[in-house]
DNA sequence: CACTGAATAGTCACAAATGACTATTCATGA
DNA sequence: TCATGAATAGTCATTTGTGACTATTCAGTG
């Protein structure tokens, strides 16, 4: 759903055709959400399907003629209805970083560590390269300041979680406990 | 990727079925990852078909027998190699929620904090229920502490969004400039 | 001016993910 | 004891999503 909200919202400003969209996505969104080009031209065409966008060709030379979109009122409408509940809710965010947390206590310490603080660089570097980014486009501040936020607070947890390592205070559990001993299957 | 990884961790600790392991994801690590039965299904038949697990059919009483799997020993190679891969990579985490701030100068500011309102609420739940769990069957503190984290972290923002908000210093540019002012296109 | 590489614009066949099923077994209480 | 609903176990048709491709235009340069 939230996709169709952001290409909503974007043709809110102005017509455009599909490449347009998906371009300035990848450019300047990126780092919230990710549609490849031929997801937004799918989603694009299932919107003008439902009445919310109006496509118009556009040929210019003899290229393959563009597709213009632009917004009706009853896109308008959904709009407004998808943004309210958008606003509304609260959806954690999901990482595929987070499952290898599961099963670091499968390594030796000292490479745990020395992994995690691999995982530390490539966290600092988003985060200056986040910072240094020249204020994107001067839009969306409150998504870059959200993910600012974001960035900063996670490698704050990192930095604890490796200050506890370091310090031998990492509480795991024993590797052995089966997730779900219910019944004979005794551990191998 | 890393739904592999989880699948192999899982099958580290001894022999399981489909319906066991997506049941354990589901009820345990909901929170980190979301794996339908299917997907997981189909990810275990593939993980076969590469020798990652061995199958074994199990039938018991005359139900559709069970297809149990377990580690082979090159499967543990594959999870070495996609842990210490993992561990040592950032991604950061994407949320459907962010969209929604794109777009928040697009209502009365009054209406806005009301809805951002709820969203605080929907937060504060979602963490008084992730606090209140009864030690997540005691394992993958890791993770708990990361979400826990997370959770507070979102608050800690939100409540600081809401203030500025309320306090009308909430910086938001003219929703009037062309995402891609490039060429002609006079804003309509 | 012809050539090259980048930008523009979109498509298509395939892969991945899921909603909605089927079908058996088990617990329970009327 | 036997209906009923929950739990167990898995499948399949359909929808979604994407890597890799085609094809045109444009800017720069030798």
């Amino acid at each position: 759903m939230e996709r169709e909200l952001l290409l909503l919202g974007l043709l809110r400003q102005g017509e455009m055709h599909g490449y347009q969209l998906h371009d300035f996505i990848e450019r300047n969104l990126a780092f919230c959400t990710d549609l490849k080009k031929p997801t937004a031209y799918a989603l694009l065409e299932r919107m003008a399907a439902r009445g919310w966008v109006t496509v118009q060709e556009v040929r210019e030379g003899h290229r393959p003629p563009r597709r213009v979109y632009r917004l009706t009122s009853e896109g308008e409408a959904v709009f407004q209805r998808l943004l309210r509940d958008n606003l509304a809710r609260f959806e954690a965010a999901k990482t595929g970083s987070d499952v290898g947390l599961a099963f670091v206590d499968a390594l030796p310490r000292a490479e745990a560590l020395r992994l995690l603080e691999q995982r530390r660089a490539a966290l600092t570097e988003q985060l200056a390269a986040f910072q240094s980014a020249p204020t994107h486009a001067g839009s969306y501040q409150l998504l870059i300041d959200h993910q600012l936020h974001y960035l900063r607070s996670e490698l704050a947890w990192l930095d604890d979680v490796l200050a506890r390592m370091r310090a031998g205070r990492l509480r795991l559990v024993s590797p052995r406990s089966t997730p779900k001993p219910k019944s004979k299957e005794a551990s191998p």
